[in-house]
DNA sequence: AACTCGGGGTC
DNA sequence: GACCCAGAGTT
């Protein structure tokens, strides 16, 4: 049933499949960018790549790759390295529970594979931070076996070739592995893989689509019907913004930062006290109200020193940080708070927001 | 199936 | 400001 559906929508066959792989790998043999993670066929190395590339362009992974690997080289110095200092390296990437399932995969893999990635599926995909794509990836491209990676370049560019006008959600990953298996190569798939990523990328772009560059135009039911700008339909976001205020700490030098819980929003990160401002708050009574209930204690000499900018997915915060000193000393609980200098911050690691703070703070600093 | 989880690039 | 990105895990 869904195999008649395919031939009658699809304008690949089983009889122009070889000339479409053919096309397809010309460009990219040609037009392909030259990418730190395409110089090695070391499996960890393009591991590393696949799982720094999810949600995450190319351009932004580039200067984090170089620098892993300059910190863990391979397998087993990732395994034997503290979690902060794999945080610290991430920093500023973002979904940072990428970093800590990358840690803990490590370990499984030293402890049950000798060291080195498995080579099966199942295996390979019940590691902590292996979905479908990063196995079929790393298992077409690291091991050229036979697996299609289905992200969000190729699943564009299959919804485009069927002219299937709907939202761009992994649930129709089956559907599309369902209809493009008859076309796919016997052998070199990680080329074939990235080929088709590199085409989403460069070529057949969610907005303005480079058709007339397409190595593989006359198998577009989109382009045909002048469809390719409105597929797959756009997902519709809110923005919500927020209001949010921190309190600088200093003594002897030190700053007190604390450690957000080890779940949720950048988990195990550190930052700066504080909290949302309520709805009829003013900056000031809300960072009163914030100290009294996380440290327990009243503030004075409340001074403004800088308000940043900080956008997430789904909101957007602005950070009004203020300088303060405490009453009384402050409740601390256990290794959630801790004092640090600015030279210590350095090791630890903090949500982007929080670090564009400690750099207004080190530019202040400087300044006599 | 719908959320959650960052942050920066792009138009 | 809106939308996107070599997705995975949880609910």
């Amino acid at each position: 049933m869904a195999y008649r559906n395919v031939f009658f929508t699809m304008k690949l066959s089983e009889q122009n499949a070889v000339e479409f792989q053919r096309k397809l790998k010309a460009w990219y043999s040609a037009h392909q960018r030259k990418l730190p993670w395409r110089e090695t066929q070391d499996p960890y190395k393009i591991w590393i790549s696949e799982v720094m590339l999810q949600q995450t362009t190319v351009q932004t992974v580039i200067p984090y790759y170089t620098k892993w690997m300059t910190f863990f080289p391979d397998m087993h110095t990732l395994s034997k390295a503290p979690l902060q200092k794999v945080l610290k390296v991430w920093q500023g990437l973002g979904y940072y529970k990428r970093a800590k399932n990358l840690h803990q995969a490590s370990k499984i893999i030293m402890t049950n594979f000798d060291g080195k990635i498995p080579q099966n599926y199942d295996d390979l995909k019940n590691l902590p931070g292996l979905g479908p794509y990063t196995t079929a990836a790393l298992l077409s491209i690291a091991f050229d076996k036979p697996y299609l990676t289905i992200d969000a370049n190729v699943r564009r560019i299959l919804m485009r070739l069927l002219k299937l006008s709907r939202k761009s959600t992994s649930s129709i990953d089956r559907k599309l592995h369902c209809y493009f298996s008859p076309f796919l190569p016997v052998k070199s798939m990680g080329i074939f893989n990235q080929a088709l990523m590199e085409l989403g990328s460069l070529v057949c772009r969610p907005k303005n689509p480079l058709c007339l560059l397409c190595p593989i135009l006359e198998y577009c039911r989109a382009y045909e019907s002048g469809k390719q700008e409105v597929i797959p339909i756009p997902e519709k976001r809110s923005y919500k913004k927020i209001q949010a205020v921190i309190g600088i700490i200093e003594k002897n030098n030190k700053f007190l930062i604390q450690k957000r819980p080890s779940t949720g929003l950048l988990a195990d990160l550190w930052e700066f006290p504080g909290g949302k401002i309520e709805k009829g708050e003013k900056a000031k009574q809300a960072l009163r109200r914030e100290m009294k209930e996380e440290l327990g204690t009243e503030i004075h000499d409340l001074k403004f020193l800088t308000k940043v900018q900080h956008s997430y997915t789904q909101f957007q915060v602005t950070l009004h940080a203020f300088a303060c000193n405490l009453k009384t000393n402050p409740v601390l609980i256990g290794k959630r708070h801790r004092w640090v200098s600015l030279h210590g911050m350095r090791q630890l690691p903090f949500p982007s927001g929080s670090a564009k703070v400690i750099r207004f703070l080190e530019k202040t600093r400087n300044k006599p």
